[in-house]
DNA sequence: CAAGTTTTGAGGTGCGCACCTCAAATTTTG
DNA sequence: CAAAATTTGAGGTGCGCACCTCAAAACTTG
């Protein structure tokens, strides 16, 4: 038979009410019978019943993800997985909410966070761009004991909060090889598109692409970063001029989540040109284009995994336990027609 | 307040005893009641509270691995990962046990399966081959009301167990696009190396490589599959006679999840030639040679998501709960030296 | 309609722990 | 050494449900 706590208070010697205190970490317990507590706990093997645990505290944890109001088809599926998450959730008294701001103004995202606070709130789940501001709001976040998992998203990494996201280095570096080696010996230039450079994300990939195109594949030159701003008709413009301004392109890499709106700009102004194309995660629209063969590869990382990983973590800090590390670490994947 | 037991009773107009009867699937009840408690649970938005539950049946859970004695690295990783789980998984009262049998004769995996009852356990993976007479021991197990995982292994899939694992004609055809997309315009043969071609899951990569080869890379031709039985000595001697057989040889793919032999003895045979080579799993021998750029790429099945996943689906089975799909399908992962 | 069968309700117990109170024992301090 | 502060123990309650018993009520059958 498992041991209880009072199996453990027996085998320490002291009661229930101290083997309490010490489970618990209150206050008034002095070290000799914490010693005590501990050495028992080892000796005999002591679990707290995670059941038992969470009947009696009988809390409700509240998590909220804070993601931005702009975006396209990707995070429309982050939403949707967190919404399927909900459903799951929502047995173990744990509420999941999704809260959209606009991140253009830093401020404004920061006001937001800083009048969260910790009875409102567990843990929050953020995915906004880089800036001073939100750093700092996230750090007064964490002072307020508020668990914070900073989201997919391109922000200096904070030590006191969890990161939820692959390598976004790495990421680019297996997406110039990719494009390097299907390109084989194919000399000539590759257009990248991002929607912004401001974004650390981008500035990362950008830099593992090119860490891989200059030093792997010297026949080939990356052609500075073009930014769409979202915009379908800058897209176009800007697309089309340097498709006509590089008649020697053979491939195409898109380092913004949302890749329809860069890409369908390159399949107009393309004429019949094949290119090789290479983008980031999965969405209807990515999905498609790979089984039309359209795209190349697609370097993703998974919505569905990223969105429980930030949940489990936000729980775990929640409640004071460890983790298993491998099983949140967020898998640079490399998707094909013949993988999906 | 969310809705308890009591409430739902309240709510149903029935007693709490009859509300134990329906929710626990207990006989003696009438349709009448059933319809009213299944309404009301409805309409009030009831949700059985997972921890109470837990702790009121104060049930301990006890899993099985049965996995193959023979094995070498990938084998390994798989009861790491399995060990690692167990640490996780004894607060849940959940105990995990690794069994080991030799898996060459049919007739002694079935007679250990057929050995196991419900009563000494209550879910099984099985990394078995193919063949009759374990399908029928598994298909008994089922009947005996133990839940059944068909793991990562090449047996015709049972409609009554469940399976963990890659769609391993889509792993294979992923080899085969990696292979012929990273040979380029590169004409010449590509060595297919097996351990055995007697198990389904090798048979149904090479179907796969060979439909992309075939379709999509007519300059490239795939060899007949070399079988190696694990032996280093054998293995040594086929690859180094097909290499001197064929001059033209420009890539190798090996089926198994076990390269270290096959590879090793590749690079004794191989002299100076490059040869690009795909392999499936990760494991300490073919990270390395990724990192060494002696692998092209490796396509793999995360095993700590495996064993995880086997573990959630013999929990939820055990428990008469739905789980999350998504969160159970296994990606073919495409690994390079970039995304390790 | 009586005897049998099925269905229902009332009530209790226990799972393992968190959280609370209050008094007693122990240690610290002036 | 007395007063104050700290530490400890005993005991209780409740979390939401499973599982059990027994009697009462509601149906079914001949």
């Amino acid at each position: 038979m498992r041991p209880t706590a009072k199996d453990l208070a027996e085998a320490a010697g002291v009661s229930l009410a101290t083997i309490d205190r010490v489970l618990n970490e209150r206050p008034n317990v002095s070290p000799k019978a914490a010693k005590k507590v501990a050495e028992a706990i080892e000796r005999i093997g002591f679990i707290r019943n995670p059941a038992a645990v969470a009947l009696a505290r009988n809390k409700t944890y509240r998590f909220r993800f804070v993601l931005p109001t702009s975006g396209d088809q990707y995070l429309t599926e982050l939403i949707a997985r967190v919404s399927e998450a909900k459903d799951v959730l929502r047995a173990e008294s744990t509420e999941v909410e999704v809260v959209r701001i606009p991140m253009i103004d830093p401020h404004h995202v920061a006001k937001y966070l800083t009048a969260i606070d910790h009875c409102s709130v567990d843990g929050v789940a953020v995915m906004a761009p880089e800036s001073p501001q939100v750093r700092d709001a996230l750090v007064r976040l964490v002072e307020r004991d508020v668990k914070v998992v900073q989201f997919l998203s391109g922000q200096e990494r904070l030590e006191s909060a969890d990161y939820v996201g692959v390598d976004n280095f790495a990421a680019g570096a297996t997406a110039g090889k990719i494009a390097g080696r299907f390109l084989g010996a194919q000399a000539g230039k590759i257009m990248i598109v991002a929607e912004t450079m401001m974004a650390l994300d981008s500035i990362q990939r950008r830099l593992g692409f090119d860490s891989i195109i200059n030093t792997q594949f010297p026949h080939l030159e990356s052609l500075p970063s073009l930014e769409t701003y979202a915009d379908e008709k800058r897209a176009d413009l800007i697309i089309q001029r340097t498709l006509q301004h590089n008649p020697d392109t053979v491939g195409v890499y898109v380092l913004s989540s949302e890749a329809r709106v860069p890409l369908t700009a390159v399949w107009n102004a393309q004429g019949s040109r094949p290119l090789t194309v290479v983008a980031h995660e999965r969405t209807p629209f990515s999905e498609q284009a790979l089984m039309d063969e359209r795209i190349d590869a697609v370097i993703a990382q998974d919505p569905g995994h990223a969105v429980r990983s930030a949940l489990r973590i936000m729980r775990a800090r929640s409640d004071h336990r460890e983790l298993l590390a491998s099983q949140e670490r967020i898998r640079i994947e490399v998707l094909l027609k013949e993988n999906l």
